[in-house]
DNA sequence: AAGACGGGGCA
DNA sequence: TGCCCAGTCTT
């Protein structure tokens, strides 16, 4: 596939005063010849995957890795093939299919939006970037991620692998640091491939490679530069691999005595049982070091979340 | 701009 | 153990 230029005049922008390193049009072309070759098969990037399918997609792969997906995706569009299915669907039912891909609320948001869908736009999942981020759970990477992928519309989408590899091959850095910059925004819009030749096929092309390109290649500990297709265009290598600062340095997330866990380890216990006493529900986590008052301010909070359902003494998933 | 929000696998 | 992962929402 043959990439263009860079958008000339997209935007009011003066691209053309930018000059880049390496040339984005070798980029292009290099690192999509390289996910033709390379891309793992995924069952949500077959032709005949459905929107919906995309959608659900990439509301589970929201910090959450593919392996853990695929299974929970299959079963997902094998129940609820329609945004309609889901929108008609216990929430019960709904948390116990999501199981522990983490972040349950993005299975709530994801079935609100199906609502949206069947509400506002015909039961079907809607087609621009702007109808798709106003739907609840899609943000800006979403939204830009399901019109270029289920749509073919030439969107910038910018993820975490994006980033990396952005600032790594045309900023030389190691990482690009933790909070997505307008910066960083304006230079992966500024790498888009030109649209007006193929109706936004390249471009589409280009988020998708690039993206491949940072989860199996770029990857955040231990790039594989050896197999790079831009290796040796790279300005962080050229810069000589330079290590990360203490500005890009990720935060890391505490996970050990957090509510996140106490939150978690409650709706293990809720997916696998019926209502259940209040008490008899915190006393058995299996978490000796979170005191009581945790216990019961975490569960309050998945009530208050819409996660979790009190009943008199008993608590359940919502509707179970 | 910063913090909350799950969970598992790998170095 | 610490870090990372196709982010979003709230303050």
């Amino acid at each position: 596939m043959k990439a263009a230029a860079p958008n000339p005049a997209s935007t009011t922008s003066a691209r053309a005063d930018i000059s880049f390193t390496p040339e984005p049009t070798l980029v292009h072309d290099r690192v999509i010849e390289w996910f033709e070759e390379h891309a793992r098969t995924l069952p949500w990037r077959e032709p005949d995957c459905t929107p919906w399918g995309v959608m659900v997609s990439e509301i589970m792969l929201q910090q959450t890795p593919v392996v853990r997906v695929l299974p929970r995706w299959q079963e997902w569009m094998r129940r609820w093939p329609r945004p309609a299915d889901l929108a008609a669907a216990p929430v019960a039912e709904i948390l116990r299919a999501w199981d522990r891909l983490g972040y349950p609320r993005r299975a709530l948001r994801l079935q609100a939006a199906a609502q949206a869908m069947v509400d506002d736009h015909g039961g079907e999942v809607p087609g621009t970037a702007d109808e798709l981020r106003r739907l609840p759970g899609v943000g800006e990477y979403t939204a830009a991620a399901v019109a270029c992928f289920a749509f073919n519309q030439p969107e910038v989408v910018v993820d975490t692998n994006i980033r990396r590899v952005h600032a790594r091959a045309f900023t030389g850095h190691a990482l690009p640091g933790k909070t997505y910059t307008s910066a960083q925004r304006r230079l992966a819009h500024d790498l888009m491939p030109a649209t007006a030749s193929d109706d936004g096929a390249t471009a589409c092309a280009w988020n998708a490679s690039v993206m491949e390109l940072g989860a199996l290649i770029c990857t955040a500990r231990a790039p594989q530069c050896e197999v790079c297709p831009v290796a040796d265009l790279c300005a962080w290598r050229t810069a000589g691999s330079p290590a990360p600062t203490e500005e890009q340095q990720t935060k890391g997330q505490a996970w050990a005595g957090t509510d996140r866990q106490v939150r978690g380890a409650i709706m293990a216990a809720l997916r696998t049982s019926a209502a259940v006493p209040r008490a008899e529900l915190l006393d058995g986590l299996a978490l000796p070091e979170a005191s009581a008052q945790q216990r019961s301010r975490c569960l309050d909070s998945l009530i208050t979340d819409g996660l979790a359902a009190q009943a008199g003494d008993r608590v359940s998933l919502p509707g179970a």
